[in-house]
DNA sequence: ACCAATTATTGCAGACCATGCAAACTTTCT
DNA sequence: AGAAAGTTTGCATGGTCTGCAATAATTGGT
């Protein structure tokens, strides 16, 4: 990577770092965006260069788009079989960003603090999670092979997002946390939503 | 109904009918708040006194909640003992507003036809599905027991509402639509979820 | 090391959204 | 009729965000 991308990063760093600290200690409301960009040191414009809104730079970059490989994996009936199991893979792939993981877990830690303090700033984490949303129906749709025009895929994405969402809730992104809790936390919820919904008696 | 509340409601209609009939014409970014305005023949101060914002006018007034006693019913464990039965005329409710059915039909139809050529206006629809979340799982939690600590409702009540979104994509909103048709379409789509999720093998 | 091409930053002007406040006006109630 | 309560309006203001054109930094080739 050139010095170019790299100041690039630093710089949509800073003004992350910049906007979630002065928020998180003085409010939404009482922090302006000129405000961020003077404390990450460049010009209000660029902060716009950067970002569309200042919502934006405050809610990071989860969920993400899974990795192709993944994608493509799961869209060929993998990588187990099972369509719960490998459904939760590609969630949890959501949660994954390109930072080292310790970084990505504090980043998280902030955000939620961020959300617990500012609760407009759920529309916008929805408005993303909607945008997923549309990313998985369309890979379930391909895996199962049923057409687009069908919204099956896109309600079972719909609850999957919606499991993933309060699931998240619960996770403690410290560092004793493995990946195994995580899925195992999902799976759970899943099945809970097979019981209040399925075949068998509903637990209510 | 005295002469002033009625005023209001008129001038609440005016300002929502010029809003979405001029943006439906020239699109969001081409249209003012004080274009609005003036078609309501309102100052542009009291749109601000009717709306919060330019898309809350837009958005119109459902999903609402529902009435109080529908809502007593599904806690005490009614109307008919079946938990997703009872879940879906609550969420039926959700949809029926103040206005007489006809218009409200109307409504819909427009209303739908804005989001498709405003997909910006999705965001704030779910900011609004999200409120009904809350109220619904707090619901939920009554009629089951279950702690309010415990996500379990949380969950049960965001795909419940996932349901809800996607089913009222493939509503007509036409006058030949029965009440039984809608309850129709839910129940088909829980039980997919059921499917999806559940004991059984998935379908998938 | 230099030059040219590309890309990033910045300042400026301007449109629009949204809010607070106080004055003018309308409805309501007695 | 007249006071009380509530609504509309204009005005001033602060903030977000965009387009544009000038300036500055990085890159890659020679």
């Amino acid at each position: 990577m050139g010095l170019r991308e790299r100041k690039k990063q630093a710089t949509r760093r800073a003004l992350q770092d910049a906007a979630v600290s002065l928020i998180l200690d003085r409010g939404l409301e009482n922090v302006t965006v000129e405000e961020i960009a003077a404390e990450a040191d460049v010009s209000t414009r660029t902060f716009f260069n950067y970002f569309a809104t200042k919502e934006d730079a405050l809610l990071g970059d989860v969920p993400g788009t899974p990795d192709e490989e993944t994608r493509r994996e799961f869209v060929n009936g993998g990588p187990t079989g099972d369509f719960v199991e490998d459904l939760i893979t590609v969630l949890i792939t959501f949660l994954v960003s390109t930072d080292d993981l310790a970084t990505q877990r504090a980043d998280m830690r902030l955000r939620r603090k961020l959300m617990e303090r500012e609760p407009q700033l759920v529309r916008g984490m929805l408005a993303r999670f909607h945008n997923v949303e549309m990313e998985l129906a369309a890979a379930i749709a391909e895996r199962t092979g049923v057409s687009p025009e069908d919204d099956q895929p896109l309600l079972v994405a719909a609850s999957a997002m919606s499991v993933m969402r309060h699931t998240m809730k619960s996770l403690h992104f410290s560092e004793s946390e493995e990946t195994a809790d995580v899925r195992a936390k999902i799976r759970a919820a899943f099945r809970h939503l097979g019981e209040a919904y399925g075949p068998s008696t509903p637990t209510s």
